[in-house]
DNA sequence: ATATATTATCGTAATATTGCAATGAAACAA
DNA sequence: TTGTTTCATTGCAATATTACGATAATATAT
């Protein structure tokens, strides 16, 4: 298979694991990470920055873009990327809310 | 390739991106929302719980085991997992710091 | 001992992910 | 126009993930 059964949960979860899915690679940890450091930056800053190829980069670039949590401005022939505010926000809610559950007191562990 | 190069990354960064994989199937986020919602539970709750047949549950309870955040007591026939209270907590501090920082104010987007 | 119940493991098929070389597309410079 | 720079896309090989049937392993009950 290889292909999650997402029919059999509700929105909420599968938004959750979407999120989480797109920061479980190192290399989209650091680019999102180096976005916050940073105010502005294009795709050639973060193949250096970071040891991958440039399609690699871009690859990784694409489907932060598709989860709405960067967005990208061309300017002349770059392509400025920076964090979607409003996205990012509205992603860590859904996280946090997740993460920040209330740990019970378990009666046999 | 279908291998993260994770040498070329720092250890924060893979351990973020280790938990964030965890996370990215909801069958293993519903698992956790369920262990968190009651106090104990067997893995034959979560078979009929979650819509997946038995050795797949089985198989993501494993992955969760692996990281931690949950444990697992043998109570005769059957297996009391719970959350892993600690664990929960130093993971929990770890994507909290990634996620909460702050916006910069970009002069580009 | 035999049967039952519960969970783990193995094996396998289908699909997804990762990484990069090669190439394409678009804007700019000379 | 001809190059140059920068980023995106395509195509492919290697590996990982997901799901489940079959089966094993363990404890309990009769």
């Amino acid at each position: 298979m290889g292909l999650a059964k997402t029919e059999m949960f509700t929105d909420e979860q599968n938004k959750i694991s979407l999120f989480a899915k797109v920061f479980g690679h190192p290399a989209r940890v650091a680019i999102l990470q180096h976005l916050f450091k940073i105010d502005a930056c294009i795709c050639g800053d973060l193949v250096n920055e970071i040891g991958l190829a440039q399609p690699t980069i871009s690859q990784h670039l694409k489907e932060l873009k598709n989860l709405g949590l960067i967005k990208g401005n061309v300017e002349g022939t770059s392509v400025c990327y920076c964090i979607d505010k409003d996205n990012w926000s509205s992603m860590k809610d859904i996280m946090l809310k997740f993460l920040d559950q209330d740990i019970p007191n378990t009666n046999c562990c």
